[in-house]
DNA sequence: CCTCTTCCCGAAAGCGCTTTCGGTAATTTG
DNA sequence: CAAATTACCGAAAGCGCTTTCGGGAAGAGG
């Protein structure tokens, strides 16, 4: 493959000239310039890409951190449609993603130790808990980031418009005439679950509708197994709801499994409507009704967000709210009579 | 931060003696080892990556490529597991995942030339159509490399057993009482399409089964749109299947649909089996009986296959076959008198 | 007491690239 | 034709680290 250096002794030229020539110096002739390129094509030449970031303090390459709860890592369906409409984004710009393991050499350290070791030039945060000690460091540090899917005032952040699709929901079942409406909701800790119960108690509150005891369940962290257990504690009550509002697809498979169990109907004897549309919900039955994030529009968000940090070379705190809308299909129905 | 420079200053030893107690060189004495290290833990010192490669021509990253084919990128959830579960493995060693952009800014290269500038370790590739020239290139060069779900004489290879898989489908359905088995297939360009196809045939004829005419159906690459029209196909038949081996569990959806949407049951009138085990096929209905393909097994192997070489530093072939098992569920049933 | 090891440490070269700064030759200007 | 630009090129320092090799000091052996 061979060096600048090798193609400084192959064409005659000094290193500089080689290295001005190949980064379009425009002091260097176009004819020398000319010898100079395509000598390195002949010869295969690519620089060497830690040597340029050594030297240049830029290392084209992105941090990428995301949530290990729940040990879903990189299959959460969610998760990878933004970080691929990210990627895309991000690639255009010719950057690369790293994702980073903690462990260098057998010696464990963060993830922003991590980052600086391996001097990203940004971080892209996706899918995290709050409280989590790790994404704290990173964003106290000075390393352009943006986060997703929760809220920040210290840093750029982009995120669903969660009150938003919660009322949306909410109002959709209300005009189906349901009034005993609740709510299978994910964690407070995570700002989306926090946002989606906000939301759904404000919408509550503008159609005037009473949250019934025992409507509002916490089925902590959108799995199809916590939105089924929850599921069967209202089904449980006395006075059941004739419709759920639920923090996430997921859970909603869970939930409307319960349900069918119970044997009871989705939708005739309860509607439900889920959150985030995932791709797989389309295929269960009934077809899943929810509130659509737009992942794509999420993931290029966050890309825009971060290179604007990366070129202006400081810290900015934008938001992002990225609008939601409702996807109809079969999962809700008029309430019976 | 620092960097070893300042650490020699402030330690008052040489920065070839600090670079030392850095790295456990045992010729440096306990206490000045000592002295050393707590100024690092004091002054927050991290090792410059770039800086470390550029000397030891060692970069601790993996590169990944993967197929971009159908626009699934990183979302299909096949992949999401190997990659998830190479993810791990590799991460314990140290190193780290690296996802190439092509555009090396703005000049456009090829993975291989994006991996040699880079100085990637090694390199995982995944889910990959053979005839890519990229793939072929990457396989052709000497950088250490796994290749994932393709079958190659040049480099090390895991995929699951394929054949066996189709023949425990093929096996399960007439043991069911089937004798009319059709099977919707990959493109025989993908191996994995290819080897299905061979173990379906193989299976028959063990079996004494004829296949029928039109009973084998080419439905391209994977998806529920595909294996919808692949099975409407089928239904157009006189001389109807009574069970259908499918390649994949995605093809499977569209095929249950297509059953469905033409009146007719799973498994009652047809028995339909896929491929995979996709984590969405146990909330379809009915849930789908399917051959399962080990992704974190798969992931394992291929890091273990690519961390040989890398520290072999030569290219070794070696191929790993992943058994596979059936997973019974209610999508088969005994066929109808 | 002298020599031979052993133990520690540091000078220096090297990894491959960028960028400042100065210098020469060619060109323009008055 | 002299002076002032302009165009083009290269020496050298620097980015942060590793590793070879040699040398001084201390301890071991005779």
């Amino acid at each position: 493959m061979g060096t600048i250096y090798d193609l400084a002794k192959k064409t005659g030229f000094s290193i500089t000239t080689v290295s001005k020539a190949l980064n379009n110096y425009k002091d260097v002739s176009d004819k020398t310039r000319a010898k100079i390129l395509q000598a390195a094509a002949e010869m295969d030449y690519l620089p060497n890409a830690h040597a340029q970031s050594l030297s240049t303090k830029k290392s084209w390459a992105i941090g990428v951190m995301f949530s290990e709860a729940n040990e879903v890592g990189m299959k959460h369906p969610f998760f990878n449609g933004i970080i691929e409409s990210f990627r895309h984004a991000t690639e255009e710009q010719g950057y690369d993603l790293i994702f980073a393991s903690r462990n260098l050499r057998n010696r464990d350290m963060s993830y922003l130790e991590h980052f600086k070791h391996r001097a990203v030039d940004g971080i892209v945060v996706i899918c995290s808990d709050r409280m989590d000690e790790q994404v704290q460091e990173l964003m106290r540090s000075d390393i352009p980031i943006v986060v997703v899917d929760m809220d920040s005032a210290n840093c750029s952040v982009v995120y669903s418009d969660n009150i938003e699709g919660a009322r949306l929901a909410v109002n959709y079942l209300y005009e189906l005439g349901h009034r005993k409406i609740a709510h299978i909701a994910g964690d407070e800790t995570i700002d989306a679950g926090a946002a989606r119960i906000k939301g759904y108690e404000l919408a509550m509150q503008e159609l005037d509708l009473p949250i019934r005891p025992g409507y509002l369940v916490n089925a902590g962290f959108f799995s199809v197994g916590e939105g089924k257990q929850a599921m069967e504690r209202l089904l449980e009550l006395d006075d059941q709801p004739t419709a759920v509002f639920v923090a996430g697809d997921q859970m909603a498979i869970g939930v409307i499994e319960a349900i069918h169990e119970h044997g009871l109907h989705v939708p005739n004897d309860i509607s439900v409507i889920g959150y985030d549309d995932i791709e797989m919900i389309q295929y269960i039955t009934p077809k899943l009704t929810t509130i659509r994030q737009d992942t794509d529009e999420i993931g290029e968000a966050a890309a825009e967000l971060l290179l604007e940090q990366m070129t202006a070379k400081e810290r900015l705190t934008e938001r992002r709210v990225i609008p939601v809308r409702l996807v109809e299909r079969a999962s809700c129905a008029p309430v019976k009579q």
